[in-house]
DNA sequence: AAAAATAAATGATAATTGTCATATTTAGAA
DNA sequence: TTCTAAATATGACAATTATCATTTATTTTT
């Protein structure tokens, strides 16, 4: 099985500043699995009790709300952990984390983790700073539900999935959404999210390929996002 | 001047863990100060270099959207902790904190509250929860900002506010808010707010007297905040 | 490959929400 | 107090967004 200090995650995040010790003590204890498409790696409500280090393959983190519809909080890719937040407050997982694509998970256990926030404060730090990165993304995204028509929010999206899963060979946003989730992420109805991108292709600042998103006029998609 | 070690925040929060030494060092160094309704105790984008404590006085967080307007973010009242996030992630203040009545408010320099940590890992800990809570609230917000209609959004915001501040002698909200300050708050238009609110009223699900509002039904408010 | 199921697209219409205008009330300053 | 400015309230209307119905396209299953 593939060894953690050799592994690619080391490079991104927290785990960076982990040492080759820490990372064989994590190799020992580590699984790995394999998500499919569809299934759920963490859902809302249930403990766990160890990280996820995401190696290959993209999720959606939901929340489902009061009304039953599903809310995407956020997207996570290769090179993401999942899981530090509930092991550091102690709390069940807020959200679920449905794979998008077939992926490739490391899990270590929560003892590892653990001993490894006692032993070396800058991981412990690190963790600090990757929570409040997403708490400070949070209060943005917050800001911009309440404020922003669903056309400006779409735009932001557009580009905000171009910043986070980048271009395929053709340009395209490398990641396959359907409708649907789109407007789960944008918070509007799966109909609108269809006219809205339909009227920006019509526009010319986006083009669609099936599936696939390009974006053809990324000033635009800024104005457009910021009420322009 | 007054000691930490017999102030009321040390019951609160993550200070409930800091030793009577540590309290004593926060009393040598602290700063008290009182910050008149309307002013800033934190301004988005600027660093601050210590931990503020809430000693009495309400003030809300707040974040200036791209297209001017204020989203209200948060809430904070006496026994609350500020800039904690800031102080461990090392970044900017992401919020301003803009006092809503006046309010006396101790300041902990940055280094006692970074030897704490370091000595202290449950005051860490606690600070970490603190900060994991609220990102866990953050994406509470995101789904209903994104999927909630305003109706739905103001009930739940009367019942939060409620909640919050607790009733005063008259069992109106113990807060005073501005109409165009609950309109910032669950992100729409003051007029739209006023109506809404108005629309309770006939309803007689809650009392408005002045800018004071009485829930008089608690249940419906709650049926409304889930869409009945 | 054909059939069935799911997803995308589009029109029609209704509901929600925002904007502008204006009146009324309240709070603050001279 | 009296004046002035700001906040609240309400109507009229426009713009945005949701819902429902239906068609077309795409994907999955048999």
């Amino acid at each position: 099985m593939s060894n953690c200090s050799h592994c690619i995650m080391k490079r991104f995040n927290a785990l960076k500043t982990l040492s080759h010790d820490e990372l064989e003590r994590f190799s020992d204890h580590k699984t790995s699995l394999i998500i499919k498409k569809g299934e759920n790696l963490m859902t809302e409500g249930n403990s766990i009790n160890g990280l996820y280090c995401i190696q290959d393959g993209k999720c959606k983190l939901t929340k489902l709300n009061t009304n039953g519809k599903e809310q995407i909080i956020k997207f996570v890719k290769g090179g993401d952990i999942l899981g530090h937040r509930s092991i550091l407050s102690e709390e069940p997982v807020g959200l679920n984390a449905t794979a998008l694509e077939d992926m490739r998970v490391c899990f270590i256990p929560k003892g590892d983790i653990l001993e490894s926030i006692k032993d070396n404060p800058q991981f412990s730090l690190n963790l600090i700073k990757n929570i409040s990165l997403q708490l400070s993304q949070a209060n943005t995204a917050i800001s911009q539900m309440a404020q922003k028509p669903v056309k400006d929010r779409l735009a932001e999206t557009l580009l905000s999935l171009e910043e986070i899963f980048g271009v395929d060979n053709e340009d395209c946003i490398d990641v396959i959404l359907t409708r649907e989730e789109i407007a789960n992420t944008i918070g509007t109805a799966t109909e609108s999210a269809i006219r809205l991108l339909s009227n920006l292709k019509k526009d010319g600042v986006i083009d669609l390929l099936g599936k696939k998103i390009k974006i053809l006029n990324k000033n635009a998609l800024k104005n457009i996002s910021e009420g322009y």
